[in-house]
Formats: structure tokens, sequence, C-alpha cells
DNA sequence: TTAGTTTGTTGGATCAACAGACTAAATCCG
DNA sequence: CGGATTTAGTCTGTTGATCCAACAAACTAA
């Protein structure tokens, strides 16, 4: 169908198209028009139209000419014009604000990313320097003569959805703020789209969107290892975001032996057994300088993969616990949700070439469906950028389901 | 998003817009074209020639007309005509064998339910009584000059998406048989499409057509009672099946304390302490005439019902006692989704009274959403008829996706 | 040089939606 | 009672997008 239940006209019909000749060219690289015709069904002639206004609307462009067929006049290729229209995709976490703009291509225009401690900040002075960063990244985008299709601002907690509104975000210390208003304020009223949206959903986006380069996945779960832990869900191709938004809270999984107490106020949560905290406490003593929260993640993590890679009894046995657990709550998501894949980020990236072989081994034993119903497990290399990427790629999502919304605005 | 773009062309459009009237009318009652063309954007004109060719194909009939307006010429309605076109669904189970034919107007036109010991009788046999009841079915549409769109069926068990092969169903004793091809064989290769689905997944999208008709729902989870727990979801307006069918195994999350052992060889299952078994156990003695499997399922829940409304103390500590288990099990699936209804069906329903409040208090402390994540608990009324009922609506909805499917066929 | 192949464009045909004029059928009001 | 008003639905012509078939262009191979 091409437009789920909205009545449609030319116009929608035309977009339609145009989506599907920007997103084939995108999805499989330069071709000729003729080949694009052939794949997607299309008429020559209907093509040939479609790619001039997409070339007219700066989306595609003409390359070089096609000399890998041997008979015949060779064709014209059209490839992506990256160049002409990005997103941008900013963080607030715990310990850094980040930001990346994304052109159509997926290139990195801009980058940058800033160590903040937001806890002792504030709302106000953060979302101060969050906006500097967030109209660097615009500016860098204006400067190089791309159209800016528009901002997706990540936080690590509950975003309704409708709204926009932030209700709860337990690890800033934050709750029941409009980001997305505060925000606009601070950037002058922008005529760009801003939203909002919460930082593993956005890393889900980012790691469906690599993991479709190269495989036919629809179905995914993805994992972060943090503090706490962090669920995204992308069910037949769509992000599952809930009927307010607040899907993929699976940190609290009811799953672990009453031990450890968890930051949500009770005992048994998942992340007391697989977050960070967890694997450090049953890896180090106490006066550990691996277990120092102060220093950076990255190098406390480094630590440990040193410490894994020589061989080290302790850290191996946690290691080990640690993957087994995450199988027994992973065993639960792949259950209910049965996804081709389960993508580890965050810290569980990391560590990955340790947690797996227990972690697929007990999704073995403990997925009902015959081969843990299918479900392969991989690493995110997309590190701690994830969400800003995500976030930039659902602007540029935008663009190719409608790529007339730009230059008319 | 649509998960690939289609090349689209007039013929699409007009589907699609066809698609739009056919479901408008349904979703919101008989109504004149100048409203349906006021309510749904399109021209007048454009309504007339839709309803025209809906009428044309027996889905639409000009009804009455309009008096509720007081100026103007009155309107001519156009409603569903529901006579034209049936669905079927149809279901094998532990202890009966079920059919049902709904119009297009979701009215019943057939119904049958017959009591079968299958594991007993074993999959040949009973597949040949399941391939009779099936065509009297048929027989039934077509005695009343109905067309049919098509047959679903269910079944208990793990169905591979795209084979429709039925992996492994544990309370039949049945393993890797091609449903779909043997009952194709036993029908005479029908010309009708024939599908076959889990039996939870179709109860979840009954649920979910009951849910539409009065509320704006588009999240949901349906939790069924039996001797296991069947799951399913709705998010997004899509039933959720997962990567290869195998969605909505929700009843061997461990999260019970080791104890009792599960049918699936594991202790801690969530079934094991919210399952028919589990409360019966708690709730009488091992001679109890309530325990006895052998007698019909809905007699045995009738006599629990009339003691927990005699006030017996025992019974009344065991409903208690499932119904937060209910919630600790509920809590990770609405952290997890975040649905807008959590359904309850099968002996939860029937129970339901005496679930509820404790269900809902679990909810209320273990979800990490405020207000519980805006989450309803709501008892289905479709009682053990509803994956039936759910596989004739799918069958239903691929006429209400693309009118122009039949007649041509 | 010529035949064969493939590319991309052109002009006409078709089809579906749209816009606005027009007819139809009711009520309101003098 | 009859004209004004209002709303419904149809009719006619226009617009716009795709498709089709023919054709010119560009290249290879013999």
């Amino acid at each position: 169908m091409v437009i789920r239940g909205v009545a449609a006209d030319h116009v929608a019909l035309r977009r339609n198209n145009l989506s599907v000749v920007l997103r084939h060219v995108h999805d499989l690289g330069p071709r000729s028009r003729a080949r694009i015709a052939e794949e997607t069904g299309l008429n020559k002639a209907t093509v040939s139209s479609l790619v001039a206004e997409l070339v007219e609307r700066g989306l595609l462009r003409e390359g070089s000419a096609d000399s890998s067929r041997a008979l015949g006049r060779p064709g014209q290729l059209v490839e992506l014009d990256g160049t002409g229209v990005c997103g941008i995709g900013a963080e607030i976490n715990v310990e850094y604000l980040a930001v990346v703009a994304l052109d159509l291509a997926g290139n990195v225009v801009h980058e940058k990313r800033v160590p903040v401690d937001v806890a002792h900040l504030g709302p106000g002075t953060t979302l101060d320097r969050f906006a500097e960063l967030v109209q660097e990244a615009v500016e860098a985008v204006h400067l190089r003569g791309g159209q800016l299709a528009g901002v997706t601002l990540a936080v690590p907690g509950l975003v309704e959805g409708e709204t926009g509104e932030l209700k709860l975000a337990p690890n800033l210390g934050w709750s029941d703020l409009s980001v997305a208003k505060e925000m606009r304020t601070r950037l002058g009223e922008p005529a760009y789209p801003l939203h909002v949206d919460n930082e593993a959903n956005l890393a889900t986006l980012a790691a469906y969107a690599e993991l479709r380069e190269t495989d036919e996945v629809h179905d995914l779960v993805l994992l972060t290892g943090a503090v706490g832990v962090g669920g995204g869900v992308v069910a037949g191709g769509h992000l599952l975001r809930g009927a307010h938004g607040y899907s993929g809270e699976v940190g609290h999984m009811p799953v672990a032996p009453p031990g450890q107490s968890c930051g949500c106020g009770r005992t048994g949560c998942w992340e007391t057994v697989v977050g960070l905290t967890a694997l450090l406490r049953q890896a180090t003593d106490r006066h550990d300088p691996v277990r120092d929260p102060r220093l950076d993640v990255e190098q406390r993590l480094a630590a440990v993969v040193e410490r894994a890679e020589a061989g080290d009894v302790r850290t191996l046995s946690a290691l080990q616990d640690v993957g087994t657990w995450l199988g027994i709550g992973g065993a639960i998501l792949v259950n209910i949700l049965n996804p081709a894949v389960l993508v580890l980020g965050g810290y569980f990236a990391v560590l990955g070439p340790w947690l797996e072989e227990p972690l697929e081994q007990a999704l073995r034993e403990r997925v009902l469906a015959p081969d843990g119903g299918g479900c392969r497990v991989v690493r995110s290399d997309l590190g701690f950028g994830a969400a800003v990427r995500g976030g930039a790629q659902i602007c540029l999502d935008h663009v190719f389901a409608d790529p007339t919304r730009l230059g008319e605005s």
C-alpha cells in the first residue's frame, strides 16, 4: 500500500515514487536510469522524470558513465548527492554532551563532544552549553552550503511521545522538563524541525541503519550497557515506541536474586547483575582505581580489557557471570520479540569478546524457539556515538520518506 | 515509514483510496458521500466514483436517507454490505477444534466447536476432522452467496513466519508439521488463500479489532491464561511477529522462585506461578474435582468463581497470589513495550474480578514510567473464541487493505 | 562501415483525482 | 404558497502522473 490509511492524490503518488527512487539509489548505490527502472518496476520515462526532479532538488546528481556493461550504449550513472542536505543529532548524557551532523550519504560533516558533569551543573546551565554546541553544528552545516533537514536531541530518560517532554531522567536527576521548548528558546525559535527522543531508541535506529547496509534485517533488539542498561527494539522495520514513548525499559526486569539494591529502590533488577557497576564490583576490590567513577569510562574499560587479555582469573570469572546474566535477561527479550539480531552496545560491545560465549549459551538454553529463534548476537561498533548518529539519521529518514519537503520551506 | 516503499501507479492510487473509503465507513459507520468527502479530504466527485465501485464489488450498499441534518438536501447513507464477503478462522487446540465464519461487518455467519482430544488422536486423524470442519464452514459461506476472502488456521505453537510450518506445539505433542500443506491437500487444493498462524497472535488481533471499535488504541499486550500462558503484542497498530514468527512466548520468563518444574524442563518459569495448574494447586486439595483435567475447563472455572464469590478464604488467597505474580511478569512486558492496554484473555478474563486488584498494584509498583506508563488493564469478553475470530478478521483485513483483490479471482 | 544492443528522451494515450458549475431535494421564511 | 437558502450528489472539463511505443544517441563487434 502506498500511504497507510490516508487519502492520496497525484502529489502523494509522485512523492511516493520520488522516495522510492531516492531510497533505491541510497541503498543500492549508483546506477543508470535504465537499471533503476528495471529494478523498481517503474517505467523508464517515469524514472527519467523522477531523477530530473531529484537532481533539481539537490538530492541526486549525474555521475560518470557506466562502463560495466559490455554491450550497447553505456548508461549515465545517477548517484546520491550527499552534500545538499544534512541532519543533526545531539545528546545530553551523564558525563558528556555530544553532537554530530551527517549528510545525506551518512558522512560526518561535523562532530564534537565535550565532557560535562550534568548532575552538578543543573538543567539551566547544561542546556545553555548544549544549545551552543547545537548552534555550532547548525552553522557548520550552513557554512558548507547544506540545507538542514532537522535536529534531534537524545536524552537518557523517559520522553513522552506526543509532547516530547522529558518525564524522568534518573541518571541526570531531572524530571518533568520540556527539553524541546527550552532548547527552542535558546536556539532562537529555529525554523527547522526539532525533536527530542530517548537515547537508547536513537542508538537502536543507528544500529538498524548500519545493519541494513549489509543484511536484510527488520527485527532487532539493542542492549546498551552503562551504569544502567538501556534497550531499544525495532520490529518489522519500525522503531517500537509504545503508546506514550516509554518503551524499552529493560533494566528493571526482576530476574536477579535479591541482593544488591537498585537505583529504582527495589532489589533483583537485571541491571544490578549486568550493569557496569555489577561487573566492577565482582571483578575488582573496593579501592581498585578501575572502580573510580571520576575517571573516564573508556579508560576504565580499557583496563578491564587488558586484564582479561592477560588472563586474570577474577576478571574472566566476572565477565563469565555477567555474560550469563545477560543471556538470562536477553532470553526474555528474544522469547517475547524474536529479533533476527541482538545488538550489544555501550560497554557490552567493548567487552563483547568475553561476554558473547556465555550469553549465547544462555540464549540457546532458554529460548523456546528452535535454535534460539535464529537470533544472532553482534557487537555494535558505533561506540558511545550511536545515539547522536541515530538522531541525525532520523532527520535524514524524513527526507528519504518525502523528498519534496525540503527546498520549499 | 513503509518497510520498503514500493513503486506506485494509477492502479495503486485507486486501490489506496478505495481502501480508505471502505475502512472509513467500516470504522465510523454509515454516512453520506458528502460527509465521507469532508472527513477523508477526498473530492466529492472522487468519493462518488469510489463508492460506486465499492457498491459494484458488493462491499458497500446504499442505505436510507440521512435525516439527521436539519437543513438542505438529505444525503443518501452509504453503509457496509456485510453479506458479500466472508473470512473464516479455524483453530486446533488441546481440547477442541473450532471454526467461525465472519462477514465483512463482523457478524457471525457460521460457528462450530467440537471437543476433541488432539494429543490422543494424533495429527493425521485430527487434521482429517479439522478439514471437515473447515469445509462445512466454506460451504455455509457459499450457501449464503458470499465470496470467501480466505481461511486462517490457528494453532497453539510456534509457526514459522515465511513457510507457515508448525515448528513446535508442546501442548499438542506435535512438531515440524506443515499444517498448511496437509490442510490444502485435504481441502482439495482450494483457490482461496489459506494461512496458518499462532493462536495467541490471532487472539491478540481479535482483541485489537474489538478495542478499536471504541478506543484509539494502537499498542496492546494480550495475556491468555490456560495451562500455560500465551502472549501477543500489537505495537503501533501492527501485530508483532518477530523475524521468524516466534514472538510472544512469555510463559517461560524466569521470574518465579525455583519450585515447581515447568513443561519446558526448567524451573522458575512465569507459567508455573500464573498458569491454571498453579492456581488450582494453591486453591484446592489434591483430590478436589476442580483439579480434574478430564472435566470441561469452563465448568471447573465456574466452580472456582463460585467459591470466590462465596468468600472462600483459600480460593481468594490463591487468586491474590496469582494476581500479584501476573503483575510481576506483566510489569516486565509493560516496561519493554509500554502498551496502552493490557488485555486479559482465557481464564484470566474469567477470574479477572479477583486478579485485577493485585495485578494493578504490582504494575504500579514495578513499572518505571509514571502512573504505570498509562497502561489500563481490561478483560477480553471474547472467551475461548478469540483466536478463531482473529483468524477470520485477518482475512477480512486483506479485503479492507485491497478491495480490488476480490471479484477478479 | 554496418548490424546489433542498450540508454534515455519524446509525444501521445490513459487514468484518477480535482475544481467548479449544475441539478436535486429538503427546510426556512415571508 | 413560493422563493430563498442550504446541502447532496452528478457532470464536464482540467490537471498531472504514469505508461507505452517509437526513436535518436552511443557504444561494441565483426
